[in-house]
DNA sequence: TTGTACGCGTTATCAT
DNA sequence: ATGATAACGCGTACAA
């Protein structure tokens, strides 16, 4: 109860006037820098109990000109994947003290604007993000233009030194050599928003590679709406379209799984009518009959390693750093079986 | 170029003088707020866009006591339900122009604390959190002694009229009777963190509950390692000494599906030898064979609505806002079968 | 060792 | 309509 009733938080010149000290002396003891006695510590830390004192990172932030704070801007938080990566981020960050500033864009570019300027108005010290489309973005022309260090994750970015992320074009044309080897000729390739994700159109053309490469099919594409309730609808429409198909690659694990759930309901049989190879390698592939075969990435080390590369360029500016590959792994999985004539 | 060389971004003061005019002026241009005659705002804006003028949120919160804001604080991004929630919040927060800061405290009741510590440092204006345990949390105290709005997540907490959450005892007591519907007797309770967790320990007390209201055996209780590696043998044991259970309530979807898949690992058919029943209602569960029987809870929709009464709260500090129960629903499936003797 | 005074970038008050 | 000025809470030279 106490000076609740002033109703504004106790700040460094209320703790020395309680210690009976100047603020200099308080802020000494706060962050434990210079010299302090003994006593007079222990009066400043007893006072700043008693108040309740929490020291304001507004006050510090405009003076120390750093905000231990990172921003993050990513498509959706609800995406496994990028939660998983944002997870990563944020153990980073508070390993070495700082927080994290979440942004969501749903995929939008216009979104993704909005959030950078929101950030920096913040002054965040840096950012880590996932653009819609990492060579056309004007939201990392802004970062660029105002030099804040900033590291993209999942994209491949203009500028190669930056990005941390998956090589979805090579994952990809394994993929494509995958259904090869078990005899697959025609391949369909089944996305959520190939025109808003970079990364989609990446793998896209991974697959096309390998197709021409082995002689395959060109795959076909399906473009699936947002709402997956009309998922069933439009895999029928395809597949009468395309009967040579024999397999089909998914955008992403997510997608996969609705798939195989939704050939179930048209009375088809994976993989004996049709294999299925996804991408990500979330858990939940392994867990289910067939087990899914797919691209297993390692979003988690994603966020740690892009997150850490933000941390060093911040603490050490004059040197450069590279980015560390994380890589990815074919997985095998029931889903994919050999063609059957 | 240009100014870059001063490295540091330009200022409110920064832009007066280009435009040569008052910093006020430039403030009333920037906040659309007071008079301004065309010409001056014309120059004002043509200065600040030359200089990459971004305002600092550090000196308007100073100043204005509010930083648009919202601290989160979470067990875990991870998993699917708190990311679902966290992107409700984060909507609802970008609905209101208000950034979300966000932590992760690992279902660690001292990391809770240091989270609300960092988020009370950085003025945040308001909070939603998870706890671990409601009814006995630092973290909680020191809110409210500070007199800080806050809002629970999923926890029940002390106070009826701040929690936003599933009534996880009455969802439980569901669980028993679609069991016990089924003629299942002997019931076991799988679950990851017991102690860390009081969903957990709430979803146990309905389920004894209801064991008890219809006579059926007291549950028998697996507490399984964070670490899944070991969930084989620790199921294989615990079905070994508990040979009488023919259903598992397992306290999450994921759990649930793990032990599914182990299960048939251990070669026993699910639901003709052991029926299961999870909680969240995850989507996955809809996909699988057989699916998944569960207590399907809108985690998206509860962040919405824990952030859009803190929002409130900041707006009309007057009126009191009682909890929109989000409810939950029981979702039949086929990994809930008759108990076959 | 301790205290005073200034500036960080902004908004609001008060003159003009 | 416009500008000078005083806070806001803090860190830090500098003085004592």
């Amino acid at each position: 109860m106490e000076d609740a009733s002033r109703h504004h938080e106790a700040t460094i010149k209320d703790v020395a006037h309680l210690a009976g000290c100047g603020i200099a002396s308080v802020s000494r003891v706060v962050n434990n820098k210079g010299q302090v006695s003994p006593q007079l510590r222990a009066k400043v830390l007893k006072a700043a109990a008693e108040l309740g004192f929490e020291i304001s990172d507004l006050g510090r932030s405009l003076r120390s000109r750093k905000t231990q704070t990172i921003g993050c801007v990513v498509p959706s938080i609800s995406n496994p994947v990028y939660s998983a990566a944002v997870q990563g981020i944020q153990d980073v960050a508070v390993e070495n003290g700082q927080q994290l500033l979440l942004s969501c864009s749903n995929y939008d570019p216009e979104q993704e604007l909005k959030a950078v300027r929101n950030l920096i108005s913040k002054r965040v010290d840096a950012m880590v993000l996932t653009v819609s489309d990492a060579q056309n973005s004007a939201a990392l022309d802004l970062l660029r233009s105002r030099g804040l260090p900033y590291r993209l994750l999942f994209n491949s970015g203009p500028d190669l030194s930056l990005d941390c992320g998956v090589d979805n074009y090579e994952a990809a044309r394994h993929v494509g050599q995958a259904f090869s080897k078990m005899g697959h000729q025609h391949l369909g390739y089944v996305a959520l928003r190939l025109n808003r994700s970079d990364r989609s159109a990446q793998r896209l053309s991974g697959l096309k590679a390998a197709c021409e490469a082995l002689m395959l099919a060109e795959p076909a594409i399906l473009e699936v709406d947002e709402n997956s309730v009309f998922l069933t609808t439009q895999l029928q429409t395809f597949l009468n379209n395309h009967p040579e198909i024999t397999g089909i690659f998914a955008s992403n694990d997510q997608l996969a799984i609705a798939i195989i759930a939704t050939l179930r309901q048209l009375g088809k049989k994976v993989p004996q009518d049709i294999s299925i190879i996804g991408f990500d390698g979330i858990d939940f592939g392994l867990m289910m009959e067939p087990t899914l075969a797919t691209i297993v990435t390692y979003p988690y080390e994603m966020g740690r390693n892009v997150a850490g590369l933000v941390q060093a360029e911040q603490n050490n500016t004059t040197q450069s750093f590279s980015p560390i590959e994380v890589g990815f792994e074919y997985r095998p999985g029931g889903s994919l079986g050999p063609v059957s004539y």
